[in-house]
DNA sequence: TCTGGGGTCCTAGGACCC
DNA sequence: TCTGGGGTCCTAGGACCC
């Protein structure tokens, strides 16, 4: 039974009602967003199965159309067990350049409807409406008229939860998909939330899922009719969080948006990697990417972290936490260095995926950056800062031009015996 | 034909300080 | 003489989401 199915054999949706008086809380989800807005300049693939995903061969499906889904394909579903299930796919490789651009419509004319809304993704946001229906009219004729509008301005097609929580909202846009809208009544919403399988709950993923399993919990509201405190003591914060969303309560608040904890970057080779020259190729390549996001924000980082993921898929990081904040690639790449050499000889296994995260961010203008590079152009050591505009220079620097400023920069420094 | 890339949040243990 | 307890920072790992 593929999901939809699930969702929909959960119960009678018209017994729902219709009265939407405090459902202000709305979640919109495009539908198949990045399959549809390829369908745009496809219109030849209308009604076919389509896949949006890398194709070679450690390629997953990103986005599916609703015709491969009835294949069995899904979103993370490696791209080979994809076209094993639907061997007539149309394949698409992703243009995030292009999502981010039919996104950003979208939610110009969200924020046409009311500035009070979080985007969450590239496709879905919680739209609160409260401050809206005044002028607006109520949530359901609000939705159905933002719903109108979109596909007017993009050709775009969203589904859209109307409830009274954000997350009760979220599973009710789910239920709609696609192509709908759902309004679920506070009245109604115990109503709603019970017969759904525990899994269904945003934070339920496979771990969880099981551990519910052991106690018997299958239902959400399985989940509801148990003690809270016995929730907590089993499953912690996480058992508190999921107890409340299995009575249609948030957590937080919209204000929980704490963007930009951190910027990070990783990419998995075609084949396992044994070479420590290539690794370290890569990692110079990555730092690169992450410095680059990381001044383009304005920031720097103060903590840098390294992924390093084995043949077997098991996956090790190390972090490093700087006395100095950065925001350049060389800086970076020369911090998570000798942890990733440390890696290579402790563990004779291939590499899988090479990763860098920045976090600890924080506005350059109050990082005391600037005052570092004053000092270092002081005493001399303008090279240092300025080597990743060297680098610029060069495009993607190869290990050897990397090798060969970095031990410039060493033999000015400290001598040539540091090297 | 196994498992992308970019994120968030939580936990647990050790270091270190008072 | 040999050991309390709280707070905070840091690191490593893991679950989960789109």
């Amino acid at each position: 039974m593929s999901r939809k199915q699930l969702a929909r054999s959960g119960g009678d949706l018209s017994r729902l009602g219709t009265d939407d008086t405090g459902a202000t809380m709305l979640h919109l989800d495009m539908d198949s967003f990045f399959v549809s807005v390829e369908l745009l300049s496809r219109p030849e693939f209308l009604g076919r199965p389509v896949i949006v995903g890398g194709r070679s061969g450690r390629g997953v499906v990103v986005s599916a159309s609703y015709e491969a889904r009835e294949f069995g394909v899904h979103a993370a579903m490696p791209m080979g067990r994809a076209m094993s299930l639907c061997p007539f796919a149309e394949v698409i490789p992703p243009s995030h350049g292009l999502y981010s651009s039919y996104s950003q419509k979208v939610f110009d004319l969200v924020g046409e409807v009311t500035p009070d809304f979080q985007q969450v993704s590239v496709d879905e946001a919680y739209i609160d409406v409260s401050a809206a229906v005044r002028r607006l009219g109520p949530p359901v004729l609000i939705t159905s008229k933002l719903r109108t509008e979109i596909e007017a301005q993009t050709g775009l097609s969203a589904s859209v939860g109307i409830a009274g929580s954000r997350v009760v909202a979220k599973l009710a846009s789910t239920r709609a998909k696609p192509h709908g809208q759902l309004l679920v009544p506070l009245s109604a919403t115990q109503e709603f939330l019970d017969p759904m399988p525990i899994e269904a709950l945003p934070g339920v993923g496979e771990k969880t899922k099981e551990g519910f399993f052991r106690y018997g919990i299958r239902l959400i509201g399985d989940l509801a009719a148990v003690d809270e405190a016995w929730a907590g003591r089993v499953f912690g914060a996480h058992g508190h969080h999921l107890w409340r969303s299995a009575h249609g309560l948030d957590s937080h608040g919209m204000d929980r948006q704490v963007k930009d904890r951190s910027i990070s970057a990783e990419h998995t080779f075609n084949d396992d990697v044994w070479d420590l020259s290539q690794l370290e190729h890569e990692l110079l390549r990555l730092a690169d990417k992450v410095a680059h996001r990381v001044r383009a924000d304005g920031k720097v980082a103060t903590t840098l972290g390294l992924k390093y993921r084995l043949a077997d898929f098991t996956t090790l990081s190390r972090s490093i936490t700087l006395d100095a904040p950065t925001d350049l690639a060389r800086e970076i790449y020369e911090a998570l260095r000798p942890a990733m050499r440390n890696l290579r000889e402790q563990k004779s296994k291939g590499v899988r995926l090479l990763g860098i995260r920045a976090a600890g961010l924080m506005d350059f203008a109050v990082s005391g950056r600037q005052a570092r590079l004053d000092e270092a152009e002081h005493s001399g050591r303008e090279a240092e800062v300025a080597l990743d505009d060297v680098r610029k220079k060069f495009g993607t620097a190869s290990i050897s031009q990397a090798s060969l400023l970095r031990k410039r920069h060493d033999h000015e420094n400290t001598g040539p015996d540091h090297v």
